[in-house]
DNA sequence: ACAACGTTTCCATATTTATGGAATTATGGA
DNA sequence: TCCATAATTCCATAAATATGGAAACGTTGT
């Protein structure tokens, strides 16, 4: 994953709705949730939601489908796993970091990261 | 920790600048880097850099002292550690997300992120 | 005390992001 | 076809963020 394509994610995430929106995605899993629920769990107005899905969805951590007139917003996990790698990868000492069970076995710089599908 | 303050850092990391800024100081490990040498490394006006380097700071990323008239900054990797524990437990599926090796062994929920000191 | 150095603060400017009402575009049911 | 619903796009406005030159600040050597 490219550090653009990383921080694109990070962008998404750190805004207090947006977070929020994609925190309820994840907790709501597969089956999703459309944006007037979102907007009701949330209490953002339609528009505001919208710009923040949109926003989601252009860093690829959500995908949409299409339910009759509802829209179905789904959080991307390979793509967070692709953030949460980074991070691991580039952000953290040796050891020094990430959260004890998580710990690449030592693999070299970004070697892991580069390996994208 | 609480979202407000994985916000803070998610926002601080969002940013070409203070990522590279911030990669190289994880890369620097311990000794750090002064702003002498990061302005040279990421080839930014030093009052750029300044302001970028205070965000990293404010968010809690980094730790400066003091060592004659150079600063020393130097990346906290307990708050780096932190972020990623939210985002593994609060962004990712039950066993959907996490990079591999990486798997809380289930725990519910939001457990650890909740036994905040 | 003075000069040089490393760094930050000040400040004006440019750019980007967030907000939400009004209008608009799909979709499905009567 | 007409209406109601779900959602988006349009658009104006407000607010936050980034940039970098000039000036100021702390520290060290002379």
């Amino acid at each position: 994953m490219e550090a653009q394509q990383i921080i694109k994610a990070l962008e998404a995430l750190a805004q207090e709705s947006r977070l929020a929106a994609f925190r309820a995605l994840v907790k709501a899993g597969p089956p999703g949730l459309t944006p007037s629920v979102l907007s009701d769990k949330l209490d953002l107005p339609a528009p505001t939601l919208s710009f923040h899905l949109a926003q989601l969805r252009h860093a690829g951590l959500v995908n949409v489908t299409r339910d009759g007139r509802s829209l179905i917003y789904v959080a991307n996990y390979d793509a967070m796993s692709g953030v949460i790698g980074f991070l691991t990868e580039n952000c953290c000492a040796d050891a020094g970091c990430a959260p004890a069970s998580c710990r690449p076995s030592k693999e070299k710089n970004e070697t892991r990261a580069r390996r994208r599908a």
